[in-house]
DNA sequence: GTCTATATCAAGATAGAC
DNA sequence: GTCTATCTTGATATAGAC
């Protein structure tokens, strides 16, 4: 039962074993430093956590920093992809707006963890510069993940906005939820559910009619044809 | 030349040395904390940068978690009234809008310390409820610093929006500009200096259309005479 | 590949001198 | 009020057994 099942191998090849060690590791790691930090927590906590001792997490990583680094790396890029794909597969839709924000902010909530996490990996990459790149990076997929939405719901809306790109709208769409994220996390109050929605619309809207009224990208004087 | 001057003490009042001293630490330990994090800054590292020992330090604080405490329950306050002074003296104006964005991102740009201190506070305060009112005063705070200037902003292009107060709308603007400037920490390129301008303009724009419109602020379904 | 035991070091906090 | 010296603890990282 626990033998050749389509595979030649009995059980767990030593490689395999060890690659499992190291995710589970990784998981352990990545919720006790997003609720205790990344300072306040100890590899020996980590190992336990992960059902190991200290010595197997020596064994699959140098050492904290580098454990940290390659959770930064990896294993968020796989959490932001995921979230990708549920925003995409609700794409089909008629109120595309609608749908990013009432995803997100559900998203945000059921996780604070991974919020304060990603802060985390913020301050350790403005501090030290072999993060930085890796941090870039992540941000760069968060962008990329909810862009092909932005761009569905700019066109559903009017069109595409001339000097303006898709792109350069999701950087502002990201950044306002993520500003509007770890403010709620503090005052929940003052960032009521919708919120998000609203200030969607206003920036969609807004867009529209600085395209129409000619508002120029980049000097100050607006003209159009 | 060094006595009663208008005063009746020769020199520094016991109390009063007391005070300068602790002023001292918490400016030390502000700079350190913020570019090194918390839990990174010891207690002799700030005793040491500010010209004392750990003893004055301990005789003026409890402990290192409280000094942290002080430190933003304070400090952080008397520099964001600061900034909301510079905001408000520029204020007289023709273009708010244009003068909110420019001002800020200076400032954001000279100083990334206090947004990374601010990171930090942020993460500590989502971790120690003891932290979380102090926080969200402070979260407050920024907001109540721009209130005024967008409200300004709001009457200028196109008067009061029916149902969206000026606070709403200020939230939205802090949190946009926090969510950017973090960015632009990591990535500067993916946030151009004028890009909060811009989001600033189509914001303004959609909350005019929004309410000529006639989206409804809460339902979702909008109709107006 | 993983565990146990330990070397090494650093940091927070205290106590008594000045 | 502040300083120096020290107590105490806890954490990283290593080495050798299994």
């Amino acid at each position: 039962m626990n033998e050749e099942n389509g595979t030649p191998r009995r059980r767990l090849t030593r490689a395999e074993a060890k690659v499992q060690t190291r995710e589970r590791l990784l998981d352990a790691a990545a919720h006790l430093f997003a609720s205790q930090g990344f300072a306040d927590t100890g590899v020996e906590e980590i190992a336990e956590s992960a059902g190991y001792s200290v010595g197997a997490l020596y064994s699959n990583f140098d050492n904290k920093e580098q454990l940290f680094l390659e959770l930064l790396s990896t294993r968020l890029s796989d959490r932001i992809s995921s979230v990708a794909e549920i925003l995409d597969a609700d794409t089909g839709g008629e109120d595309p707006l609608g749908n990013l924000s009432r995803l997100l902010v559900q998203a945000a909530d059921r996780n604070a963890e991974f919020v304060a996490l990603q802060a985390e990996f913020w301050l350790h990459a403005v501090r030290n510069p072999e993060f930085m790149a890796a941090m870039a990076t992540q941000l760069r997929e968060q962008v990329d993940a909810l862009e092909r939405l932005v761009a569905a719901a700019l066109e559903q809306r009017g069109g595409e906005v001339p000097g303006v790109s898709a792109r350069t709208v999701t950087i502002v769409v990201v950044s306002l939820f993520q500003g509007l994220v770890r403010r709620r996390l503090i005052e929940p109050d003052s960032v009521p559910d919708d919120l998000f929605g609203q200030a969607l619309r206003w920036l969609f809207a807004g867009l529209r009619a600085t395209a129409s009224t000619g508002a120029h990208p980049d000097s100050g004087a607006g003209s159009n044809a």
